[in-house]
DNA sequence: CCTCGGCGAGACATAATCGTCTCATCGAGA
DNA sequence: TCTCGATGAGACGATTATGTCTCGCCGAGG
């Protein structure tokens, strides 16, 4: 038996500092790639590198327990923007608003190599994701000579170029997804000062 | 005294190997990252790993070597697109097609963690981009609402896109590029269909 | 046919990282 | 105060990649 009190504050802590550890590992990550290290690590992480592999047993795990925690996280915040229930384009704001507040774990998840499970990802956050496209198109609010797959492509590198702005401090969370938003639906041109120039697309693939 | 042929075929040979191994490294870094070992790069080369170093002293070489490349490549696809005498809308097609066609080499240039000459970058490549928004916005072509360094960053997310669905093959060069301009400054409403919604952008920075 | 230069294969030493282990220390709770 | 558990520091062997080297091979040119 055990007491309960020590117990709490153990996991408690245990939560913190695994926590810590994953943070530190998604900053690192995103800054110097897949060579960095596990001293690397626990270094930014600040604390010693025998105790990463006290919470992860291996690098591998550690890197999938980062790639688990960013797509939770990114997941939880797409589902909590309840896009289904928000015009289109409230949705795609709401959308660039989750992925900025993701941060850095999201670029976890949109580094080709590492231990992400391709699936999960699909499932949990693009699909919701694509179903608001679908939808845009199907509403007449959105172009219908490419295939949802394109606009999410397109709209996802913007998308980044959101977390990449907001995180340089350019802009603030707000401003970004609202520019992010504004380029993806209108365009660059001057408001209301369209026309001037015709770009015609081949004809629907 | 040596003979001027037998010099001629080595040489000419020896830049073919060399440029084997530059674009094979090319290949595996934008498939596998900065993890990607010598081997790897011989084996795509197609070549023997000791071969590489008889051309490259070491894997810092290498890399150096490859990101010279792609700066000149880019560079040369960019000079040749004679941006300034092209309208913007035009400008910017070019571009697009500029980076497809530099393909995966490009992407060593955005890839944040390696051996990439940044002032280069900026000067040989960004700022003649940075150019045609500037004049954009002279123009009245482009909103002025946003500083050209975030235009040019939002385009360069698209060209990412474009050269990631030209690379899956989604579609073809001259089609990516045109979808990416058309998107970048028209949007993605429906053409001619544009209101229904109001996005005011927080007033300029 | 014979020589020669470069290539592939692979052995080798070196360095870095991984993963395991031990030990001294430190703080929370009895 | 004393005990216990977890941490940080660091030693250790194992693994892996780097960079150098040698050796056998092959094809080009004489």
């Amino acid at each position: 038996m055990f007491t309960y009190s020590t117990m709490a504050t153990t996991s408690a802590v245990r939560d913190h500092i695994s926590t810590a550890i994953l943070d530190a590992a998604a900053l690192v990550l995103s800054a110097k790639g897949d060579t960095a290290s596990m001293e690397d690590v626990a270094a930014a992480a600040g604390v010693g590198r025998a105790t990463i592999y006290r919470y992860f047993p291996s690098r591998d795990d550690l890197l999938s327990a980062l790639s688990e925690v960013a797509i939770d996280d990114a997941h939880r915040r797409i589902t909590e923007a309840d896009l289904a229930r928000a015009t289109v384009p409230e949705a795609l704001a709401r959308i660039i608003r989750a992925v900025v507040a993701c941060g850095i774990k999201f670029s976890v998840l949109t580094s080709d190599h590492s231990h992400v499970d391709r699936n999960r990802v699909e499932r949990l956050i693009r699909d919701p994701i694509q179903a608001v496209f679908r939808r845009g198109q199907d509403e007449g609010v959105l172009r219908t000579d490419l295939t949802t797959d394109i606009l999410v492509d397109l709209f996802g590198g913007l998308a980044k170029v959101a977390l990449q702005i907001a995180g340089n401090d350019e802009l603030g969370a707000e401003e970004a997804s609202a520019v992010i938003t504004s380029i993806f639906l209108d365009g660059a041109r001057p408001t209301g000062d369209a026309a001037a120039d015709s770009h015609p697309l081949p004809s629907s693939t």
